[in-house]
DNA sequence: TTCGGTGCAAATACTTTGCACCAGA
DNA sequence: TCTGGTGCAAAGTATTTGCACCGAA
């Protein structure tokens, strides 16, 4: 199981760890923020700091166990890192966030950033989205 | 001048806003924060206290005159709000900020978005890149 | 046993707010 | 004049760090 990917990434095994890497895989929502987790884990008794929390998850992070993002709102949050890349959506009515993925939007990047003379390390693509409103369409049965 | 813009925005027109206005357009920067804004200002002998820069820049902001954008780095920039949208490359290297424009992406977003039942109110896309290392392709020639 | 890991509190970085005074309309 | 705007200092919020103790290898 996930003991493995810590020592992998040259951590020991402890507890706080275990149940963070945990709670990202477990937790309903795929996206969660430090203090998220904090509380999560306060709540089941776990007796970590914030200041742990905060810790581990940059740990994971730079042993690319999870991802890291900066959404609008203040706090970054955290979700685990499976399979391939994909992009965001936030709903800026329920602070839903949807992933999705790209290839066009990919390769489009990729061929920006070589005309003006650079390789695409990293990147950011969110959404900030709103339900549709069905009413004003054409089709304007509900 | 700017100073329409201010009225239009239902601001008064202070020496303040005018500075910061003018640092924005007339920067060889165009991103900067508010920190960079607020000793620029000083190093003039403008006397403005750096609460006075943040509280500027946030009502300009939702006066539409500038837009916010939260690169990696803890700090936001601020970039005067000029023609048609557009979006950000950072040079992971030089820090230096180039904008782009693409429409494909635009409507890929918007494609993809209600595909999933949404309106893409807002969006923010950051490709973080490195220059081209020539050396290591085929044409190695450098 | 040993050294990395942890909780706590204090520190930090960025940004916002309270308040008395100042200045634009 | 009169109200919004401003500088300063203090308060917030998100995150990091110092330190003594604890626990995995």
């Amino acid at each position: 199981m996930e003991s493995s990917d810590l020592r992998n990434a040259g951590l020991k095994v402890t507890l706080p760890r275990i149940k963070i890497l945990e709670m990202l895989e477990n937790s309903d929502a795929r996206h969660l923020s430090a203090e998220d987790i904090y509380r999560r884990l306060i709540e089941m008794n776990e007796d970590v700091g914030l200041a742990t929390v905060y810790r581990v998850l940059t740990q994971f992070e730079a042993a690319g166990l999870v991802r890291r993002h900066n959404f609008e709102g203040g706090h970054a949050v955290f979700e685990l890192e499976r399979g391939p890349h994909h992009d965001h959506m936030v709903c800026l009515d329920s602070g839903k966030v949807i992933e999705f993925v790209s290839e066009e939007i990919e390769e489009i990047q990729q061929r920006i950033a070589a005309k003006h003379g650079y390789d695409v390390e990293e990147h950011s693509l969110v959404l900030y989205v709103r339900p549709k409103n069905r009413v004003a369409g054409k089709v304007g049965k509900g």
